[in-house]
DNA sequence: ATAAAGGTTCGA
DNA sequence: CGAACCTTTATT
């Protein structure tokens, strides 16, 4: 870039650096404080609003504030609120190299207004570019980004850089159709299965902005009545949004969309696409031309124009949460864009996260639920086998897989595709002590011993191998897996029903769906396809390892899994059956039973509150080397009310296992701190988390720690 | 962050 | 005294 641009001075002379240098200086010594702009030679500046206010792409936290420039004339009429433009920023703006002036600093930024004055008393810098003119920045975006970054103890750069993907110049000059009128309003179709359904429907078509937490019953119709949603919302004239977690499902309510609406009002937002694709995408939306959007969690930034309708499918899946700083979740942003724009909110699944039944249970959203004689009609029948009939059941020990299930399996394989649920690789078996059955733990940390590859041994929290285990209990010294060994108890089944063809989903490859025809599919959890007319059975294997887990959300998680393929069932009267290998007395497996995640939600909530859990409580998890992460606690001004848990040391990730964000670099040893506020101070939490974080980056000694609101994973 | 400015120490 | 190495400060 040259030094014209910074300047504004078309075809004029630079000044060399040195007198730039001292003519700043002498503005400096003079300390005049200026209402109007001033570049430094005084280039022409806009007539009106001489002022840029600039957001620094920047995602350091104690830069996270405007700053102003001034405009040159040329840049003008291509200057306006939200658009891209490039600055020069930071001290050493004018070094001269090899007789060159080096550009210390031409950073990207966002033009958020254009002002009269500038409260800065020094001169204004300018404009370097706009780059251009298309407003991708607009004023509900940046304040739905400033109320996130706010939530999550983040700057308002890092929350843009999610929420404006990067420009693709081909993409903008495509000039976009005119937007088509609304669309009339649809029917309540089966949402009259549910007991405000049909008024939530009409209430969105009318204008209104009705809050919901939607139970869906079982079955493939979700994705319809969420197309119906958006419909009635369009119909009122207003834009709709829709958030789910994977592209399969936002295909399905894509092509729910398409058959509503017809084609041309709706954009799937999703990472398939490549960057200008995605881009073109966005612009449709962020121009208006597309009043409705379906997408995976990017989307729920999206700037859809005049929301009526925020909506999102299951939750509780995790990848609703962002990877990227500051991790949002996309139930939180899709919250506070309710709040900001007052739209209406519709949070729905299969099963039930105790989040949503926190939303209904404070008031601030309604329960959308069918009724009994619903979930009857559309559940499948649920049976279990837990340890004590596995114990009893010679057959089972024979043959690895208990009598119920293998009946069940055989009966489904009769009348079409049977579902088995097996364990995500990555779901190390529990070692158990095979003549007493006391979990095998290490003898180090007491963490649990868990089967590698090789048949090797080791632990799961301080990874240390184990190569001569004996049971402190009984002094056996023979280990089994805790539960039967469920991917190989699939192979078996493929083997034990030759003349029936297997088909697997998972990680590698995803089936979207299976034919109606007899077939075992072989699923990992979230990874099931839809059968055509449903499953016949379906056979859950991965009990032990969901609920084995040492995190408070495995409950919670099981259930929903468990519930999420159950729902691929046929109805209990079409002879859909779930056969589910755990303890019958845990509660997410009677949950299971009764079909029932609300109630399984609701007692959760009660049991979070009463631990001063999330979501009851806020917390925030902050990471590092010990003395940082001391010092870090030390200067924090936390809430009067915060609790401190902890310091615990951070577990290294097992050998193989993918290092997830924030996770100590190898060989290095990190603690981690809770941070506990009631309900109602977690604004201030993460206030004072950020003003320590920045204090610290401000000062540049010190070890960043990490700090995570809302973290995912605690203990 | 990043670079410049300002201050310190250490060797000739 | 200057080079080398720090700490501090500002960034429009």
């Amino acid at each position: 870039m040259s030094s014209e641009d910074e300047h504004g001075g078309g075809g004029a002379e630079a000044a060399p650096p040195e007198q730039l240098a001292l003519i700043r200086e002498s503005v400096r010594e003079a300390k005049v404080p200026r209402a109007k702009p001033r570049t430094w030679r005084g280039a022409a500046l806009a007539e009106r609003l001489p002022v840029a206010r600039v957001l620094v792409d920047k995602g350091v936290l104690h830069l996270d504030r405007y700053f102003d420039y001034a405009v040159p004339a040329e840049l003008d009429a291509d200057a306006r609120p939200g658009v891209r433009v490039r600055v020069r920023f930071g001290a050493g703006r004018h070094r001269v190299r090899d007789g060159r002036r080096e550009g210390g600093g031409l950073i990207d930024g966002f033009l958020v207004e254009r002002l009269d004055e500038s409260d800065y008393a020094g001169p204004l810098a300018a404009l370097a570019q706009v780059v251009s003119p298309e407003p991708v920045l607009s004023a509900e975006l940046l304040r739905l980004a400033r109320a996130v970054a706010d939530r999550y103890a983040g700057s308002l750069a890092d929350v843009l850089q999610l929420a404006v993907p990067p420009r693709s110049a081909r993409a903008e000059k495509r000039p976009s159709p005119d937007p088509l009128p609304p669309p009339p309003a649809p029917g309540a179709g089966t949402w009259t299965r549910y007991e405000h359904g049909a008024a939530f429907v009409e209430a969105l078509a009318s204008g209104g902005a009705p809050r919901a937490v939607w139970n869906a019953l079982p079955g493939p119709e979700w994705s319809r009545e969420t197309a119906l949603a958006v419909a009635a919302t369009l119909s009122s004239g207003r834009g709709a949004l829709v958030v789910v977690p994977d592209g399969r499902a936002a295909a399905r309510v894509d092509a729910a969309l398409t058959e509503v609406l017809g084609e041309g009002r709706h954009a799937l937002l999703t990472a398939d696409a490549g960057p200008e694709k995605r881009y073109a995408q966005w612009l449709a939306v962020s121009r208006g031309t597309v009043r409705a959007v379906v997408g995976t969690r990017a989307a729920m930034f999206a700037p859809v124009r005049d929301l009526g309708l925020v909506a999102i499918w299951d939750d509780g899946d995790d990848s609703h949460s962002e990877q990227h700083a500051p991790q949002p979740h996309a139930r939180d942003v899709l919250l506070l864009r309710a709040a900001l724009d007052k739209c209406g909110f519709l949070l729905g699944g299969w099963s039930c996260t105790v989040e949503a039944a926190q939303l209904v249970e404070n008031g601030w959203a309604r329960p959308l639920v069918a009724g009994r004689d619903q979930v009857r009609r559309a559940a499948p029948l649920v049976r279990t086998v837990g340890d004590g009939d596995l114990a009893r059941d010679e057959a089972a020990r024979a043959a690895r897989l208990p009598t119920l299930a293998w009946q069940a399996v055989r009966d489904g394989l009769r009348h079409g595709p049977v579902l088995v649920q097996v364990p995500r690789r990555g779901y190390v078996p529990r070692m158990a002590c095979d003549r007493c059955r006391a979990p095998a733990r290490c003898r180090h940390c007491a963490g649990p011993l868990e089967a590698r590859d090789a048949g090797a041994l080791g632990c799961g929290w301080c990874g240390r191998a184990e190569s001569d285990w004996h049971c402190p209990e009984c002094g056996g010294f023979r280990l089994r897996a805790q539960v039967v060994g469920a991917r190989r108890t699939a192979e078996e089944l493929g083997r034990a029903f030759p003349a029936v063809p297997v088909r697997t989903s998972g990680r590698e490859q995803v089936l979207d769906t299976v034919p109606g025809t007899p077939a075992l599919v072989v699923s990992t959890p979230g990874a099931e396809p839809v059968a055509e007319g449903g499953y016949a059975a379906a056979l859950l294997l991965d009990g032990w390892a969901m609920l084995g887990r040492p995190d408070l959300r495995a409950g919670e998680d099981a259930l929903r899994r468990w519930i999420a393929a159950g729902s691929l069932v046929r109805p209990q009267d079409a002879g859909g059956t779930v056969v589910v290998v755990a303890e019958p007395t845990l509660r997410p497996v009677q949950a299971l039973v009764r079909w029932d995640p609300v109630g399984h939600a609701v007692r959760e909530l009660a049991e979070r509150a009463e631990l001063g859990f999330p979501p009851v409580s806020r917390m925030a998890a902050v990471a590092g080397p010990p003395e940082a992460l001391a010092e870090f606690l030390a200067t924090a001004e936390l809430p009067p009310d915060a609790e401190l848990l902890g310091p615990v040391p951070v577990l290294v990730a097992r050998a193989g296992a993918p290092r997830r964000a924030g996770a100590p670099p190898p060989g290095e040893h990190w603690e981690r701190v809770l941070v506990r506020v009631p309900p109602g101070s977690g604004g201030a939490l993460a206030a004072a988390l950020k003003a320590a974080q920045a204090a610290r980056m401000a000062r540049g000694n010190g070890e960043a720690v990490r700090v995570r609101v809302d973290p995912p994973d605690i203990g």
